[in-house]
DNA sequence: ATTGTGGCCTGCCCGC
DNA sequence: TGCGGGCAGGCCACAA
């Protein structure tokens, strides 16, 4: 599903292909889709006429600049694809349908240029849009979102800004990891592979870990994030084939354990996994 | 403030 | 072959 990693593969797929571009047209036709009391007709004012300047990543959160000084948020929930023209950002998602289907587009942007052009675009079908195709509609718009409320983008988080977001909680280390205020990308699928490969087990109380365990920790965020970027999902870690009943740990061969962990489905090794 | 829970969304898959 | 129930998790509202 959309963490950092399908998000990243989102912003760079939009920085390639969508800068630069003046906005033509929006359509938002589900309104459930814009967040924020924001109506279609707002986006409209806010965006129709401007250019693309910037895509930026907080996170999960998408974050797409215009020269007209608003900023477009773009979340993508647990099914969210976007695709530019008729280019996907990721290959596939897990847990969701392979399909992509029109009336899975919640939000488009019409470019004025590119791609054929916009007189073009009806007989080219996607061409000279920026689409967000989401079937269960778990995603979302955000006109100038507010991104202090986001913690630090785990690519590239520092052994400080890791330690200042597990603070002196007594909170599952996992709950703590994927709360997006204090440490910002973190999804399900990723805390998963993260504690697997630090050995530390996800119920572990945030506060408890030994300063070699943190660094343990911030090591294998930093080398967990940029492998899943590179491989391009976040279901495409070592530890995600096993995250099934009768799993087994790709490490020592051990029963994989599962339990709810931080209002999540956690799988992890109760044999190296402390 | 911190932490946990439940609900929302809906396609898909399993078992009958 | 159709159908019902359970499942997936990001996000948010809400409660203790």
């Amino acid at each position: 599903m959309p963490e950092l990693p399908e998000v990243e593969a989102y912003r760079r797929l939009a920085e390639q292909s969508a800068l630069g571009r003046r906005i033509a047209a929006v359509e938002a036709p589900d309104p459930w889709f814009l967040k924020g009391g924001v109506r279609a007709c707002d986006v409209d004012a806010a965006l129709v006429g401007s250019t693309l300047v910037a895509a930026r990543r907080r996170g999960k959160l998408l974050l797409l600049d215009t020269d007209g000084g608003r900023t477009l948020g773009l979340r993508f929930g647990m099914t969210g694809r976007l695709a530019v023209d008729g280019t996907a950002g990721v290959d596939q998602l897990l847990y969701t349908s392979r399909r992509d289907e029109p009336v899975w587009d919640r939000f488009t942007l019409s470019f004025a240029s590119g791609a054929g052009g916009l007189a073009l675009a009806s007989e080219a079908g996607r061409l000279g849009r920026l689409r967000v195709n989401d079937p269960r509609r778990l995603g979302g718009v955000v006109l100038d979102p507010d991104e202090g409320s986001l913690g630090p983008d785990a690519l590239g988080v520092t052994p400080k800004q890791l330690a200042a977001a597990l603070g002196r909680s007594a909170a599952p280390l996992k709950a703590r990891l994927l709360d997006q205020a204090r440490l910002a990308g973190v999804g399900n699928l990723m805390a998963d592979e993260l504690l697997w490969r630090a050995g530390l087990a996800p119920q572990r109380p945030a506060a408890s870990l030994t300063p070699a365990e943190a660094r343990r920790l911030h090591r294998q965020l930093r080398r967990t994030v940029e492998l899943l970027i590179d491989r391009g999902g976040s279901h495409l870690g070592d530890l995600t084939p096993s995250r099934l009943p009768g799993g087994t740990c790709p490490r020592d061969g051990t029963p994989l354990a599962r339990a709810t962990v931080g209002g999540r489905t956690t799988w992890w090794c109760p044999e190296h996994q402390r």
